[in-house]
DNA sequence: ACCTGAACACCGTTCAAGT
DNA sequence: ACCTGAACACCGTTCAAGT
């Protein structure tokens, strides 16, 4: 046991919210949201659950930064360029890339309402270079969160099935119930086991990006 | 207070698996997932929390069964035709509209990976009807998930603020952190402040299904 | 100014005991 | 066969006390 009092300059860095956010974040990466308690979270900290409270206002405040900083991520992830239309696809990858990289996180998104000052950066960027190029403002937003719907709906089913597999299953078969008819078993199989999903994201998005005024198209 | 003895046959319906579902889906729908514990969802059915683990494994179970009955509206509400398109579309509608009537259970979803009788039946259903009306399998499947990808973010995103703004705001505005630049704030009253969400849904299942074979269209 | 011990009401879950 | 009391380890959060 080393005394601490020699070293306590050097051994800890001072708590606060920036890197209880980062290790929450950590924390989930690798244990899952229903893991995280304020008690683990300082200890994996180095300290009690009650000094997280000088810098949080509590877990619910925990979770929305945490929710903050991967908003962050995809907007550092997606730049902008010049064509309005690959820029919506980046930012489209840009937020499976970021979810992918936190799956166990992606549950939390549609379970708070967090509209910070990055995810709302983010949007404009998209949709002013989308305007100057003459595409009318309704519409660039609204194609903006048609894509976004696409892009976190897409990756909430696919990292979903990634986690899944990685964890306990050789085969799609033993995440069924024992008793589940073979031709559903079947159906299982090829519905969430063989597909390629760089592949079927960018057909979606093709889809949806296909022309320059879906409003007038027919 | 009525003396219970006399009585008990007919005040209490016995427990079983699925009225404590249902239970459990009521209490989410107004309480929210977070709120749920085993003690109260014995509460609420009028009983002590012990005794739900005659019937149900643990809480996770009771979480996977809620998803399961879910699915369940889901496959009742999407009642396939002829028109494989319409009957995507239609699939589509009923698993926003089903994630409509349960708002605050959408979370659930993107964070179980429960794949039911009732899902994969819905699945092979919408898909058998394509196949048969000529398209090809593999594209079937994908596109199948595409469109559900879609519809679940769209969900997700749409019901999250629709209860965001039910709940307290006035204005979108009251939902942001109050040192939001302005400029931003406003960015926020047009993303998710005026939107059709029923019309913009429709866009994207146009932009979606337009043509008959995606993969060959370009 | 920031961290902690003690304390509180509330969790999930088990098991032996009741009917 | 099904329900319950008592019990356990573990939550979130507060507050007075320490440095």
């Amino acid at each position: 046991m080393v005394t601490r009092t020699a070293r306590t300059r050097v051994k800890r860095k001072p708590l606060s919210r920036r890197r209880i956010l980062n290790a929450a974040l950590r924390y989930i990466d690798e244990h899952g949201v229903e893991k995280l308690s304020m008690h683990k979270l300082g200890a994996a900290l180095d300290v009690e659950a009650m000094s997280l409270y000088n810098h949080v206002a509590n877990k619910s405040d925990v979770l929305d930064g945490v929710v903050g900083a991967i908003w962050e991520e995809i907007e550092t992830a997606a730049a902008p360029g010049e064509d309005w239309r690959e820029n919506y696809r980046d930012f489209a990858r840009a937020i499976r890339d970021v979810l992918g990289r936190h799956p166990r996180a992606v549950p939390l998104i549609p379970s708070r309402p967090v509209m910070t000052d990055a995810s709302l950066r983010a949007v404009k960027t998209q949709v002013t270079v989308a305007v100057e190029s003459g595409v009318d403002t309704e519409e660039a937003y609204a194609l903006l969160r048609t894509v976004t719907s696409y892009a976190l709906g897409h990756a909430a089913i696919y990292t979903n099935w990634e986690l899944a597999c990685a964890s306990c299953a050789p085969s799609v078969a033993d995440l069924l119930h024992p008793d589940t008819p073979a031709e559903l078993a079947e159906v299982a199989d090829v519905f969430c086991g063989r597909s390629d999903p760089d592949a079927e994201f960018e057909l979606g998005l093709g889809l949806m990006l296909r022309r320059v005024a879906p409003f007038q198209a027919r």
